[in-house]
DNA sequence: ATCAAATCATTCGTGTACTAACTATTAGGC
DNA sequence: GCCTAATAGTTAGTACACGAATGATTTGAT
């Protein structure tokens, strides 16, 4: 599977004899990246249903089980979410009866978002995931976490230096 | 910006001094690739607004520039797309005088995604979007590689033993 | 004390992205 | 040849995701 940077002689791109194609499908990090994120979060579909979550919820939740209440603007920082993305979200997670939105008696333009009962219950279940995800990848510990420094790090890269 | 550090008094993470949390967000390799994807492919936007294309219409002008005609199926696979979305999706490059949509004689059933002249006139243009993201990450192109690998990796290990 | 600037959330418009349901066409079994 | 299967693409419905514009509230400079 190790590719070379140059001279892939199964490269059916043009300018084969000459320099190498930098627009290669295949060679595109943005191309993998968008195939991974949307396959691995494919999977946690089926996990996930049964909760009456969908993926981008279970994220939010996760960060509220980690703190409660959060307001908008820190759930889409701690995110990296636009706050006009977390609003319906936001709505449709309430209809669920997983948060509660209620304003901030310290500052009227904020929302406070709080789990309710049902949505510190379903921690429990969610605690399951992660390992069934892990077994279902079939791939070991430490070459995932080695993987998810390599995006952190590319995060970081991607945040640095904003396009102003 | 810069994120909260560990041990937060606040936090409502329980099993702090036992088992690691499983359920900590940043432990979460889907949410590492769910911002990695979503933030690198913002990086694109500046330079692809100039060509009137998106970021999943670029990818659909990378394949093509490999090969065209190709069928819709044909695109969807290569992609890892739903056929659903590539048909308001292609619509929209028809509109933009990017491809030609035409039936594939040989089979009424398929379409004939193809480059027009403007279409192949504008790898021009692309080829100098992949340098500039390089620039713009600031990272050296051997760990892009490695990640882009590890991404493939990934993306291998999650195709595997569908969801049957 | 007051008003301009900053902050917070929402709404709007566009564009993915998926599943499920649908139409049209082709291929096979007989 | 005919009828069922399978295949190809589209449409409908739900849910993100972003930028821009909006309305409400708070802060800060005077």
């Amino acid at each position: 599977m190790s590719r070379s940077p140059r001279t892939d002689p199964t490269s059916a791109a043009p300018e084969i004899g000459g320099a190498p194609d930098l627009l290669a499908l295949d060679r595109q990090v943005c191309f993998a990246l968008a195939v991974a994120s949307r396959n691995v979060i494919g999977l946690y579909r089926p996990l996930l249903e049964p909760m009456g979550l969908t993926h981008p919820q279970y994220l939010v939740m996760l960060a509220l089980w980690e703190q409660s209440p959060l307001k908008v603007s820190e759930l889409a920082a701690r995110l990296s979410l636009e706050p006009a993305t977390l609003s319906p979200l936001l709505k449709r997670l309430e209809a669920n009866g997983m948060v509660a939105r209620g304003r901030d008696p310290r500052d009227d333009r904020a929302l406070a978002i709080t789990l309710t009962t049902k949505g510190r219950r379903a921690r429990r279940q969610a605690e399951r995931i992660p390992p069934a995800i892990m077994a279902r990848l079939g791939m070991g510990l430490p070459e995932v976490e080695d993987l998810r420094d390599g995006l952190t790090r590319l995060i970081d890269a991607a945040d640095r230096e904003g396009p102003a």
